[in-house]
DNA sequence: TGCCGACTTCTTGTCGACAAGAAAAATACA
DNA sequence: TGTATTTTTCTTGTCGACAAGAAGTCGGCA
């Protein structure tokens, strides 16, 4: 590993956030896989910080799932679940209503000029034929118009569940393939003017019908190459 | 104050849990109630234990935003968010609707059993007019719903907006009448009923009005003494 | 050679103490 | 007497060290 990260002018409490974004990151971008083992030890040298702190910062992930703590023995990064996936598709295909209806209903003055900017970034990945630029853009796309309905705790399942998938789609991303991304380009965009226009009815549809999508290719991938799923669920 | 709590021969990581559920009650039912400030030292004594496991609880709960924690200086128990009242109601009534749904179409062979346990309990505290026990009771019967369901997103997340739902009524449970509480126990019959029949277009219809229901009650109560929301929002 | 039990080692869980930051209190000054 | 500034005090944040529990190791015995 490399040698302990900057942290010289820590001001008082920010040490435990730094080092719970950096894990949550590197967790969702799988540079740590399902199933490393966390060593406390290890991180307090890394981060330069007692252990203390970092127990903090793995408390909150454990708390939000991305962490698994086997008492009194070990820690290591959560499997992903494959059996728990017919449930994570449904909730994940609702929220993708919901929250496009309620932007649709509720969004105010500046959150389609957020949205946009997140759709071009989704593009210029999709140009760039950048796959892991894809995944996190069209992540913080989805996340603009959650916010833009204006309900917290859609926002919150919605980000968690999104993240999730991230895991989920890193995992298979050498198999995307062209045409698919292109056609999301053109459904964010007409989410996009349904949610101008306030059409709510419209705006359901649009995502019902893009989340089905997603999930489709999700399942594809998986039943594709299940061999990943045999290596990776211990 | 009482005295320091049992826990003479605690095994190794039980302590943590331990503080952790009983602050959870505490603050869900209002022994704790919203503002107030939750010292480490104090909570130290009480359950001796060191500031580290305390802290640790503490930290859980303020992921389940349940406490708030100003930097430095102060942690309290979390106000209620009168504000962000109609997004919890969204929130919730879809919810009911959601898990209701999902209980009719995918229940096992318990499930019913263990609902029909809840609504017993239910049923008991309205005859009792233990108003206290009706709110804790029918969490548990919708929970149990929930978990027939077979979805540990939408569990999990309805859990928090039920208990967040039960530090409102409890503000306002002087208030409760008669009359409401047995059409409750009608509507639950019919849920249960509708559940057991696989009948899932009408489940999601009861869970519906149910939800309508209960938001319409809440509402009322706090239109009609506002006075309280003014006292405790500082 | 194969299995059972004590021992070692490693990681987590807990502790008491210290440091930093902020609010409250006390003091100085106009 | 009122205000600005310093000092005090109190709470949180961090640290290093110790204790407990579990897995792996080594040795003894059949």
């Amino acid at each position: 590993m490399d040698e302990t990260e900057k942290l010289q002018t820590h001001r008082r409490g920010s040490g435990v956030s730094t080092v719970y974004e950096t894990l949550r990151n590197e967790i969702i971008e799988l540079k740590l896989p399902p199933g490393s083992p966390i060593d406390e030890q290890q991180l307090s040298d890394r981060f330069a910080l007692s252990r203390t702190p970092i127990r903090e910062a793995l408390v909150r992930l454990a708390a939000e799932g991305l962490i698994t703590t086997l008492t009194n023995r070990a820690t290591i990064v959560s499997n992903i679940d494959f059996l728990g996936l017919p449930e994570f598709f449904d909730a994940l295909t609702l929220m993708y209503r919901v929250t496009t209806r309620l932007a649709a209903a509720n969004h105010a003055e500046g959150d389609i000029a957020a949205i946009l900017v997140q759709q071009k970034a989704f593009e210029a990945a999709v140009s760039n034929r950048d796959v892991l630029g894809m995944i996190s853009t069209n992540r913080d796309f989805h996340i603009a118009i959650a916010q833009a309905g204006r309900n917290r705790y859609y926002v919150e399942l919605f980000t968690r569940l999104l993240d999730e998938g991230r895991r989920i789609l890193r995992l298979y991303y050498s198999s995307f393939n062209d045409v698919l991304p292109r056609q999301y380009v053109g459904e964010h965009e007409e989410m996009i003017q349904a949610i101008i226009n306030r059409d709510v009815t419209l705006a359901d549809r649009l995502a019902s019908a893009h989340a089905d999508q997603i999930v489709g290719q999700i399942r594809s991938y998986i039943t594709a190459d299940s061999r990943q799923n045999a290596k990776l669920a211990l």
